[in-house]
DNA sequence: GGCTTCCATGAGT
DNA sequence: ACTCATGGAAGCC
């Protein structure tokens, strides 16, 4: 099920399936309904409090390099940040395949993927760049 | 030094 | 087969 979800950040969607949560927009998401008291939105409101709460149940990787992305992603502590290439140097991987598995990541914020920039810059975001600066920002205000 | 190619590289589709 | 949310090296002012 699809619940929206609205924030002094902006406005969310995600996919809660009873269990796990599957899926994370950051937009609205047509036809949702109004976020429920689930785990991931008591998630969402201690993050947009600056408060760190322990992760909702997630919707499990689908291959290994996923879950060891996840778990690189997840070492990275709030308002600090990454380089691709550092990152990729430690999963053993090439900086390219990693920004592209970044982007395929179906739980951004979540499990942070907002929290890697690029060597000389910052680098991209697939839910758009403006998402990716203000979430930074709003880390280092803490 | 700063700017512009160029390409190795590996996961996803 | 082709696409990348990169990095680093090489060439040129």
């Amino acid at each position: 099920m699809i619940y929206n979800y609205t924030s002094s950040l902006g406005l969310m969607a995600y996919d809660w399936d009873g269990q796990s949560c599957r899926r994370l927009w950051l937009d609205s998401h047509p036809g949702a309904r109004p976020s429920a008291d689930d785990p991931v939105g008591c998630w969402l409101d201690a993050y947009c409090d600056g408060r760190r709460l322990a992760l909702p149940p997630l919707a499990k990787p689908h291959t290994a390099f996923q879950a060891r992305l996840r778990k690189a992603l997840l070492a990275i502590p709030w308002g600090e940040t990454c380089t691709y290439g550092e990152l990729a140097r430690q999963l053993g991987t090439a900086p390219r395949a990693f920004g592209q598995a970044l982007g395929a990541n179906p739980l951004p914020l979540l499990i942070p993927c907002h929290r890697v920039v690029a060597a000389n810059g910052i680098g991209g975001f697939s839910c758009g760049i403006e998402w990716k600066k203000a979430l930074l920002e709003f880390e280092r205000s803490f």
